[in-house]
RNA sequence: GCGCCUGUAGCUCAGUGGAUAGAGCGACGGACUCCGGAUCCGUAGGUCGGAGGUUCGAAUCCUCUCAGGCGCGCCA
């Protein structure tokens, strides 16, 4: 669609110039509200009609007579105050999309990629959130890559923050536990999620213990033990937990960069060396900010940000800084990095400060994307006029935050939880998730209850199923839930989450699209059973110019009842705008808009099969016509749910 | 106080300045012994928070206003 709506545009260009003041930007189409209306049309009368003072139903006709006969249009017509309707050449539009649907018109912009995604600190369980973060950033990963873009997934590690330091202290000061002692504890994460949150509870009551959790600090931050030892493996466990967690909604990532290595390799003296020689920060010696380096805002001149405090210690910003700086490959330095597990043939990488000669490199990227919750969206602000302030004004225009609302939740919600929250708070309409207080759905409870849900429907529908089948099964339908769950929603929409809107597979949720592509395949298999005609062969068959094309007939349009003819067509011109869907995504960094492109795409597929058999047609050229539209669809459809990381199992 | 976001059907939400504002859920009524009913078809349900303005055309852009949310630290 993109490629023929291109040469379209081109062509009417050439056409019209001598006519009408045009510029090629001008022309561009929009779809008609309604199928029989025209498959694409123009409302470039409307400006004209304005720029010349006259009746743009009249111009729209004059346009009509200079735009016949363009190629792949079938006719042509004036609708409306004066919009011009193109209906195109069905046939040729069919068999061209059917021969070309392996290869993509979309092409890489970038050299290189970065996209930083969930995240989390490594003190507690993953929760809701964390899992509307993953969604968001590996659907954005899986679209570049379709894009052909080469892309590096990171998932940055905060090790030695205060999160960190606090579960350290539960287990030394409330719990007396020892490393050892931590080794026999099972689900690690979930152990952590309530020790974090009653350890915070401790020292917000016993202000007196102030001074050993600073003195925890401290030790974590020069490596003396016990304190940094426990550090790194309450870190290194609870990360385990979580890249298993992802791992179940198919997520994944190729490098971990950690806090700590930022640390130990001094990735910040080299960007504050560098922000001191570009005067990118300055140095206070009077009033309330004395003795700190600080960054001037660009919009609010009297406001300026603190990036060193008068301690001499770096803030949240300043890291985050040097961080960004690595991400462009502008500190001209790099981690260390050891492998941290292999899965699939594919080496998840961590970093490291100890020299070492993997011979690995990551970082220095084109362009890079941050998916981060709206809350940081000041910080992230403050991180790009950072690379201003250096002169990196490309690498800030290349600096994306990828925003979005969080996940909160519903009183009802909390009630299922049997989450008792103070007075003040119950009238409110939702509560925000905080791992502080404990207060949230983790991540794999969700996941265990949307796969016992499948697991039961499962059950029911297909009993002869092996156990395994019917557990792979029902993890797959979770997943699939999950993720069409967490997409559906435009990025700015706060999700109130309630069990029962999650836990729902009827509608517009995952399970739809994965029924649908389970049945259109169900439908091939029992073709290869009966006929002994295998997708493969179709494939070959419609796909291809060669002597398999021969031997597949022409397409009969012409032997269906037009009102089959409207409904194929209806579903073939929709299923082609996959790819101008992915950019449009993409670029607005919107995928609710794939998730729809989905559904909508499956609720005409469902009503089209359910409408017009296929096995069972008796007239040989109405059936193969029927064969090709399912074909063509079912490869739309598959690509679709890959981007969106929704699997599709083999029966449900 | 300043900045950002949100307000659309009973509920949850879509809706690139374009034609009669759309889905799902819920409600009600239907679907052929047939490729699987996690499906399909139909009915009901709207002053797009309010008021101005720009435009041939506004849910969409601008101004004001009302309501809600989130940010704005020598925390991370």
């Amino acid at each position: 669609m993109l490629k023929i709506k291109a040469q379209l545009k081109a062509d009417i260009f050439e056409r019209l110039k001598s006519r009408y003041p045009l510029s090629p930007s001008d022309i561009d189409f929009l779809y008609p509200p309604q199928l029989k209306m025209g498959d694409l049309a123009l409302s470039l009368p409307f400006p004209l009609a304005k720029k010349l003072k006259a009746n743009p139903r009249q111009i729209a006709q004059e346009m009509l007579v200079l735009l016949e006969g363009l190629p792949c249009v079938d006719k042509l017509e004036v609708a409306g105050a004066g919009y011009v309707n193109f209906f195109l050449e069905k046939k040729d539009f069919f068999k061209y999309r059917l021969r070309s649907i392996r290869t993509s018109s979309l092409r890489p912009e970038e050299t290189k990629i970065i996209v930083e995604h969930t995240n989390i600190n490594p003190n507690k369980a993953a929760h809701i959130g964390h899992l509307r973060n993953a969604c968001l950033g590996d659907t954005l990963v899986r679209c570049l890559r379709d894009k052909g873009e080469t892309v590096e997934v990171q998932n940055y590690i905060d090790d030695t923050g205060v999160q960190v330091v606090d579960v350290v202290f539960g287990v030394l000061e409330l719990e007396k536990k020892s490393p050892a002692d931590l080794e026999t504890i099972e689900k690690f994460d979930y152990y952590c999620w309530d020790l974090y949150s009653r350890t915070v509870a401790y020292l917000d009551g016993h202000p007196e213990t102030q001074a050993r959790k600073t003195e925890i600090l401290k030790r974590i931050e020069h490596g003396q033990n016990p304190e940094s030892g426990l550090a790194h493996a309450i870190s290194r466990r609870i990360l385990t937990a979580h890249l298993a967690t992802m791992k179940r909604i198919g997520v994944a990532y190729d490098v971990l960069p950690c806090e700590s290595s930022i640390l130990g390799l001094k990735f910040w003296e080299m960007a504050f060396a560098l922000l001191k020689d570009k005067q990118g920060i300055t140095y206070v010696s009077e009033g309330d900010n004395k003795g700190c380096w600080v960054m001037k805002l660009e919009d609010e001149a009297e406001k300026e940000k603190i990036i060193v405090r008068s301690d001499g210690t770096v803030t949240y910003v300043g890291k985050d800084i040097a961080y960004q700086l690595w991400k462009f490959g502008l500190l001209e330095k790099d981690f260390y990095y050891e492998p941290f597990l292999k899965d699939d043939g594919h080496t998840l990488w961590i970093s490291t400060a100890a020299p070492n000669d993997s011979g690995q490199a990551f970082g220095g990227a084109s362009k890079v994307y941050n998916v981060i919750d709206t809350r940081q969206s000041y910080l992230q602000k403050v991180v790009v006029q950072g690379l201003r302030a250096l002169h990196f004004f490309r690498q800030a225009e290349k600096s994306n935050h990828f925003s979005y609302e969080m996940v909160a939740l519903s009183p009802r919600s909390l009630k299922e939880l049997n989450i008792e929250v103070s007075r003040e708070e119950a009238g409110k309409a939702f509560h925000e998730v905080s791992g502080r207080k404990g207060l949230g759905v983790k991540a794999d409870d969700l996941l265990n209850r949307l796969v016992e849900k499948a697991l039961a429907e499962v059950d029911k529908r297909n009993p002869d199923l092996r156990p395994e089948q019917k557990k792979r099964t029902a993890g797959q339908i979770a997943c699939g839930a999950l993720r069409y769950f967490m997409l559906k929603y435009a990025r700015n929409s706060l999700i109130i989450f309630d069990f029962d809107d999650a836990l729902s597979f009827e509608g517009e949720t995952g399970p739809y699209l994965q029924y649908t592509a389970v049945r259109l395949n169900s439908i091939f298999r029992k073709m290869e059973d009966r006929e002994g005609v295998s997708l493969a062969d179709i494939e070959k068959g419609l796909s291809s110019e060669g002597p398999e094309a021969a031997a597949w007939p022409e397409f009969p349009i012409e032997s269906l009842a037009p009102e089959e003819v409207s409904s194929f067509w209806d579903l073939i011109i929709y299923a082609a705008r996959l790819e101008e869907e992915i950019l449009h995504s993409v670029e607005s960094l919107e995928f609710s808009h794939l998730a729809k492109f989905a559904f909508n795409l499956c609720q005409k597929l469902n009503a089209y099969y359910h409408r017009y058999p296929i096995l069972a047609e008796e007239n040989k050229a109405v059936k193969n016509m029927r064969i090709a539209t399912i074909y063509f669809a079912r490869q739309v459809l598959a690509r679709t749910l890959d981007l969106m990381g929704v699997p599709v199992p083999e029966r449900m």
